[in-house]
Parts: C-alpha cells; structure tokens; sequence
DNA sequence: GTCTATAAGAGGATAGAC
DNA sequence: GTCTATCCTCTTATAGAC
C-alpha cells in the first residue's frame, strides 16, 4: 500500500495527466495541489516519467482484476454467461470512465518521450487481457458449444465488438443504458455472431 | 494563397501539431524544418496560437467545400441520394484521415491555453456543417418524403451514424471497405432509420 | 522577408540541511 | 520524509539590422 502523501501524489497527477497532458502537465503544479515541495516528490519518483507509468500500471492492473474476478460467473446458459460477460465489462468501463479515457488518450497520442515506455507496457498488459478474456470464453463455451463456435473466432468478434463501445462511451462521456447494452447485444449476438440469422 | 514559405509553415506545423502535439511542438522544431529562423514564423503569425487556429480552420474549409459541392448530388431517387451523401463523406474522411485525426486530438484533449479558442471556433463550425446537412437532407427528402421522413430527425440518427464511423476509421487507422460502407449503410437504413423492418 | 542576438521566464531535476 | 536553494536547459517571443 501506499502512504498518504505518495497515494495523493497519485490522486493529483493522474488528474493533472488525463486533463492537461502530460508535457503540459508539470511536477510543481501537481506538488502545489499535493501540498508538498518538488524535491519531496523526487523521493518517491525518480522521474516523471515514472510516475505516469506508475498510474498507467495501476489502471491496467484494476481492469485486470476486474476480469479476473469474472471467472466465477455463474448462469444458467452459455449465451447468458457471454452476454454478462459484455454487460459486466460495459459496467465496469462506465463506473471507471476517466481512467478508460486515459488510457485512449495515450494510447491514441503517445507523447514522444513516453512513445516506447507505453508501447512496450500495452503490449504486456493486451498480452495479459486476451489471455484472460480467452481462459474465460474457451470455459464459457466449453459446457456448450452452441453450434461448435470457436473461442479465438468469437474472441476477435466480441472485442472489436467491445472495443466499439468503449470508445464510443469515452469519446461522448455518455454511460450506455441498459436497454442500449442489451439492443446492441442482441444485434452483435444474432446478427455478427449468428451471421445473421 | 499563401507563398511558398508559409504554406510549409502550416504543413510542417500540422503535420508536427498532429503527432507531437500543441505542447510539445516547439517553434525551432517546426522553423528548422522549414529552415527559416523562428523571427520569420513570427512575420506570418504573431503566436503560436495564431498558427494553430488558421490550421485549424483549414481543415473545417476544406470539410465544408467538399460538403457544399454535393449539393448537386443527382441520383435516381431519395433513398440513393442519402446513401451516396453517407458513402461521399465517408470517402472524404478515408482521403483525409489525418486532418480528421488532429480534429479528433483537439476536440478530445484541447491543450489548456487553446481552450476557448477551439470551443468557440468548433462552435460556429459545427453550426455550419449542421445548417448545410440539414439544408442537404432536407432537399433531398423533399422530392420523395419516404414516407414521411422528418429531415431533423433523419439528420439526428445519421450524424451518430457518420460521427461512429468517423472516429472508428481515426482510431484503428484503417479505412473502411466498399463492402463494409454497404453493410453498415444497410443496417442504419433498415434497421434504424426503416424502425427494424 | 529574413536574419542575429537576446530577453524573460518556465521546466525537470539535484545537493544537502534538518 | 520533507525542506530550501539552485543548476541548467529549453521555450516563446521581440528588437533591430540588412
């Protein structure tokens, strides 16, 4: 865990980060917020930069606890646990907005200095997610394989699928309604995924 | 028109504007590019900002040029006349997916100083691309009302139509296919605009 | 129109005291 | 752990010669 000062350091700077940028963005504006003096920020961080991939991490690290946590889903049938699996991934993009539009905010325009720490960081951490969200589908489908649906064919669907959704979400910073996430499932699973029929 | 020296002013700006960003983007970089010495930028604009907003400005001229000229758009009947107002602007945006993507980067992640700037220039901007679309629709519907069509509300559900097919080409950089322009036309027609039948 | 020279300030980061 | 003081570099922008 982390001490006060070092988890307000935290607080402020992603604020700072995913409102100004983070060029625009400078260590004395986030010490002032902070209420303490530059020097005593270079304690915990030996640079900027490592404090932007320190917040970067830990939002990755959030989401993938979330997924993770997603493995127990428990529902009467396999459409019903692929469905919730949607619905709870759309849940947790809407509670957790601003750190979804942090990471499209650096993933779409990476400074230059950050260009390699952050490529090399999603890299990983898409890595980690796909893998994830593979176990969890191959287990889903795995009971029933609704008309022998292969998971990586379904996977590669459901995540532009998904993708779609978020960025739409982050870029209107409207949360979708429930009646919005079942219409658009609905046509995702019989028009995309049941090729429409 | 602007002589030689200015006008690569603005392609190196725009082109270092988009990648590097406002911020980050400094006067030497874009001068020594052009090679002139940054006192001569500052005989053709007088800030940073200034140079900016007439970059910025030139991407909603062109924009709007293009979207003005297919007022003469002659096909055989309505429904072809909306579509092909859909297919040219999807066209125009695959032809100019940069200047798309640096609108898309300000509009997203405005830099604090240029703020007020590209909100109220966005503002009368996004009024007359509304005025000449709805100006457009309503020509076009007026010949054949499809069964009595509203042009407003036409023109609601067809800008989050383009707008989604807009920001998905900028993100993924790819540009959309002949035959994905026609699935997706077919399902806002039938599905969103013909209400699912 | 383009140059040299430079003002005036803001930025990241460090040394060393307490 | 937090401070004061400071280094050094980079930045936008201007003055004034040619």
């Amino acid at each position: 865990m982390l001490n006060e000062t070092n988890s307000k350091i935290r607080d402020v700077a992603f604020k700072l980060f995913l409102e100004k940028g983070y060029e625009a963005t400078n260590i004395r504006d986030i010490c002032k917020e902070v209420n303490i003096k530059p020097s005593s920020l270079y304690f915990y961080y030996k640079s900027k930069e490592e404090l932007f991939i320190n917040i970067y991490d830990d939002i990755w690290i959030g989401k993938m606890d979330y997924l993770k946590s997603l493995i127990v889903l428990e529902k009467d049938n396999t459409k019903m646990k692929l469905y919730y699996l949607y619905k709870e991934m759309i849940s947790y993009y809407s509670d957790n907005i601003v750190q979804q539009k942090f990471l499209l905010r650096y993933h779409l325009f990476p400074p230059r200095e950050l260009l390699e720490s952050i490529s090399a960081k999603y890299k990983t951490w898409i890595f980690k997610e796909n893998k994830v969200k593979f176990e969890l589908v191959t287990k889903f489908l795995d009971v029933d394989r609704l008309g022998e649906i292969n998971p990586g064919n379904y996977l590669d669907e459901y995540k532009r699928f998904e993708y779609s959704q978020l960025t739409n979400m982050v870029i209107t910073n409207i949360k979708m309604s429930d009646k919005e996430i079942d219409t658009l499932w609905s046509k995702f699973w019989y028009c995309t995924i049941q090729k429409c029929k």
